[in-house]
Order: structure tokens, then sequence, then C-alpha cells
DNA sequence: GTCTATAACGTGATAGAC
DNA sequence: GTCTATCACGTTATAGAC
């Protein structure tokens, strides 16, 4: 695992960075941050920073990965191999009502899935891949239900799959331009809109949340 | 209408530049994009284009708001009005369709939706409007196809016209990032997930888009 | 009303000492 | 590995001539 001292050192040092960053982006907020600022919260000179991200937009998609990174180890591997709907669905909004606490990564997120649709942009690839695993999840989970009669047939779980992410990103921004919105509700509304007639009878219909 | 004559000429000028201005980014694309290449595509020096405009951002936000209007001229306010839902759907998609020859202005469009969460940003009044104004006509066809049984009523109108927006808003992020998604087939398939069982028996399945 | 010229600033990046 | 210092650049905005 460790290759020379300073290496594993290096890789030590670059984790305590990316987790100060991502409390400082989180409680502070990211509006539009320069490298200078990010360097002085996180105690770094620019250059000192930059020396271990080769430049900044690779620093600040780091800093994308690791708060996944951070997500995954808070809410559990839960979200990716539950098959029970309840289950996934409670998951899931869960991690959306935790973003209404870190308002900066939320912006921050937006603001490079924006940029990142440049294909020469170090996050494109980023987006990508998360956007695929993101649906893959959804994707297994969807089918199992639709099969299961808990979520509409009428539409492909590939194309469910695109709407659930489109609504989660589509409500961030609809959340930081007016933060009375409530994300977590609505998108937990979106089950329950998907969901047929017939099944659960007992779901008790959703009102206006915000 | 004409108040002094060097007034309307300004006014006139303006509009002129907004067009112009419209097709450039339409076209060419909108790659954070400077006020002087604007103004160099539009034929004015930079402070010739800022003379019209207080500021850059000021200046986008008209040609956000101009580009609405002549979405309005072109798709009519059928939009608004038709309450039939087949027509509603059809001219909704057609517009979002229609968003996919214009690859600048959506690339404008989400980058100043996410700009403009500051409450200070000039653009943020503008979107909060938009967005009202989108979700209140989404709201009245909805309440009448919900009265009518071709629209879920699981859940509440409000919250429907909420997830129409940020699905409008997410494909386009999706669609930047990956152009070979199909936008207006996943909105569009966004009607039908969302259409009772027992309506309309014969629309057909909808299947993988992208 | 439109231009040229420039001010005033902030940025990311890098060189080089330690 | 980290710093200081500075470079080189692009930006918006403005002053002032015409």
């Amino acid at each position: 695992m460790a290759g020379r001292g300073s290496y594993a050192k290096g890789v030590a040092k670059r984790e305590e960075i990316l987790e100060r960053a991502l409390e400082v982006i989180a409680r502070e907020g990211y509006r539009g941050a320069s490298v200078k600022e990010l360097a002085d919260a996180v105690g770094l000179s620019q250059a000192g920073l930059l020396h271990y991200f080769g430049s900044k937009e690779e620093l600040f998609t780091e800093i994308l990965r690791k708060r996944d990174e951070a997500d995954v180890v808070a809410y559990g591997p839960a979200e990716m191999s539950d098959l029970d709907l309840a289950g996934f669905r409670k998951t899931y909004v869960d991690v959306i009502r935790h973003n209404s606490d870190v308002p900066g990564l939320v912006q921050l997120f937006s603001r490079m899935a924006v940029d990142a649709v440049d294909p020469e942009h170090p996050a494109h690839r980023y987006f990508l891949e998360r956007g695929g695993m993101f649906r893959a999840a959804f994707l297994e989970m969807l089918r199992a239900r639709q099969a299961s009669g808990e979520m509409t047939d009428r539409v492909d779980a590939e194309v469910l799959a695109r709407i659930f992410q489109a609504v989660a990103d589509g409500m961030q921004v609809q959340w930081m331009l007016d933060p009375s919105v409530d994300m977590a509700a609505t998108v937990d509304a979106l089950f329950v809109a998907l969901t047929p007639a017939h099944a659960e009878p007992k779901e008790p219909r959703v009102d206006a949340a915000s």
C-alpha cells in the first residue's frame, strides 16, 4: 500500500486537506470560491495548496469526489443495495434532506455540473461516471419494483432513473434560489406519484410542501 | 408610445442588440462568454455594448428575457392557455425539443440559474418570476387534469408543477453533459408516467430513449 | 451614441528560496 | 513540502475624445 514514505504522507495530507475543505465549504458556503480563499481556510498558502492538486479545477473535482465518499460512509451502501422500495426511498430522501444542511456543497456541485459540460473540463468524467452510477443504483431497484407492481411500468426504468436524477438536480437549483422549498419532500413525492394507484392503498396523499 | 426621438431609438437599438446576441449565442455557443466576445459578435466595442446595459450581468439577464419573449412568439401563448392535456403536452415538448437546436442558450440559462442563486445577482428576480410563471401555467393545467382523471392526484398539483420544472432543468444538464440524451422524450415520458393506469389505456408504453 | 484607451482588480500559475 | 514573491493575463468598468 505504501510506496516511499513521503508518498504515503503526501496522500494523507491530501486527504486531510480535502476533509478540511469539505467542512469549510459546507459551513461557510461556496461563493465562486477562489483557490486563495480555500487555501486560507485550510491553512495553507495558495501555492502550497496547488502543490497537491495540479490546478483549481482538479482541486474542486477532488472535493466533490471526497464528498461522495463521505456520503457513502454516512448513509452506507444501503442506497446501493437496498431493493426494498421503502428502505431505498427513505435512505435516498435522507441524503437529500442532509443536503439542506450543507448549502455550500450543493452550490459547488451545481456550479461544477454546469462547468463540466465542457468535455475538456477535469470534472467532465466525474459527472459522467457519477450520473451512470446514480442511475445504475436506481435501475436495479426500479426494475424490481416494476415487477412487483409498486412502481409504474408505463415508462421504461432507464427513463425513470433519468427522471429521478433530473428531479434531484433540478430541485437543488429551486431550493438554492428559494430556500423555503422542501427538496426532500418533493423528491419523496415523486416516489408517491409514480406508485400505481392499486399499490399500497394506505399511502397518504402528498400535499403542497413549500 | 414614443417619448423623445433618441429615447425610442435607444430602445430599438437595445432590442436589435439583444436579437443579434440571441442568434450568436444560439449558433456559436456560450462558453463563459465575456462582454468583449459578445460585443465583437454584435459589432460593437465592449464599452459601446455596456452603454446600453449597465453591467455584464444585467446584459445577460436581458438576453434571457428576450429569449423567453421569442419563445412565446414562436410557440404562442398556447402553452399558457391550452388546458387540453395532449395539446399542452405537445406544445411544451416542442419547446424542449427546440432547445436541442440552441445549445448555447441552454448553457447560458443553466449557468445563469446557478449564479442567480445569490439574492444580489441581477437575474435573481428573473429566475424567481420565471419559475413562478412556469409553475402557474402548469398548475392550471394539472388541476384540470387531476379533476378529469388524466393525471395522478396522489400528489398535490403544486408539488407536481415543481417536479415538472425540476425535470426540465435537470434534463438540460444531463443533455449538455451527454448530447445523446433525448431531453424531449424524457420530459414527454414524465407525462405518461404520471397518467393513472386507468386513463387513456391506448397510451403506448415508453421505452428507453437515450 | 460610440469609440479608444486605460484604470483597477482578481485570477491561476510558477519560480525559486528555504 | 511549503513558503514568498511575482508574473502574465483577462476581466469589467469608466474616463474622455469625437
